[in-house]
DNA sequence: CTTACGGCCTGTACGC
DNA sequence: TGCGTACAGGCCGTAA
């Protein structure tokens, strides 16, 4: 799935189920990720509590006591499901009625999460590029896949100068720099193609030659993409969902991603959406209004 | 150093 | 219907 509104609408989600709460049960139905779970992770997580939840770039990150900090990735198809446990009043004590018994019995379903909600947390992932790791949260930003990280593009970090600054002298093209997590972090294929089309800017233009009037438009471009696509909870192609099933709007809003051979949206413009791969991605655009 | 490419997995859509 | 191929929102290791 993910990129970073995405992720953002699933931390909103798993907010009300983790932060401030603690981890009662922890499942592990098969342990082959992208990458393997840390040794005795089940065990190491059970009694904890989350102190907050966050986002860095696409990752979530679950800071828990006793400094260590959960960290998921959901990869390309993973998804994380909320599973409410009712909580039942007799004999005067709040009795907990867990989840039904197949939640957390697909195929595909790697990590079942209870906490004292009380809820159930589904991690599923088909695909098996996600992973989950437990890390010390004092030494985080220094671990290798959080050093290098670009600024959050909706943190005020993200200027036109900063990224000017980050393109400059790079010779593989904007579209390409873009989708690199050390330029910027937590942009995908989706929103680098729809940021660039309101920016005008050709994907295929080198990062170099981004002039600093696009990079201007593109700061901006970048940021109001975000904003409405977390806005929408979201887009949901294939996997992708929130974390009660519900799915994403912000397809319904794509102004080139997957609509090739459609007409440019843009008032005016005669020309149609073009495919063309880049660095073995597709990249969708309009080539009469993006230069 | 930077950049390009293949591979990791499974599921789905499409053409024959 | 069945089969083969291409492709999918991410990331990493390797090679040039």
């Amino acid at each position: 799935m993910p990129e970073l509104p995405e992720v953002e609408t699933v931390r909103r989600g798993l907010v009300p189920v983790l932060e401030h709460r603690r981890l009662t049960r922890v499942t592990l139905r098969r342990g082959d990720l992208r990458v393997a779970f840390p040794p005795h992770f089940a065990e190491r997580l059970v009694g904890r509590e989350v102190k907050r939840l966050f986002r860095r770039a696409k990752y979530l990150l679950a800071e828990l006591d006793e400094g260590e900090t959960l960290v998921m990735h959901l990869g390309m198809s993973g998804r994380l499901s909320v599973h409410a446990q009712e909580r039942h009043r007799r004999l005067g004590r709040y009795t907990r009625v867990p989840a039904p018994a197949e939640v957390g019995r697909g195929p595909h379903d790697h990590v079942i999460i209870e906490t004292d909600a009380p809820a159930t947390i589904v991690f599923t992932d088909h695909r098996r590029f996600g992973l989950m790791l437990l890390l010390e949260t004092a030494t985080l930003e220094q671990h290798p896949l959080f050093d290098g990280l670009g600024v959050e593009p909706l943190s005020k970090r993200f200027t036109a100068a900063y990224l000017g600054k980050v393109l400059e002298g790079r010779r593989t093209p904007i579209k390409s720099a873009l989708l690199d997590q050390r330029t910027l972090a937590g942009l995908g294929n989706i929103y680098v193609c729809e940021a660039l089309f309101r920016a005008g800017i050709s994907p295929k233009r080198s990062a170099s030659k981004v002039d600093r009037a696009r990079s201007l438009r593109l700061t901006r471009a970048i940021r109001s993409t975000l904003r409405q696509a977390i806005k929408a909870g979201g887009s949901s192609l294939r996997d992708y969902a929130h974390t009660d099933g519900a799915l994403g709007e912000f397809q319904h809003r794509f102004a080139v991603y997957d609509r090739e051979g459609a007409p440019c949206p843009r008032a005016g413009c005669e020309g149609g959406i073009k495919r063309i791969v880049q660095s073995g991605r597709s990249t969708f655009f309009c080539p009469a209004c993006q230069r």
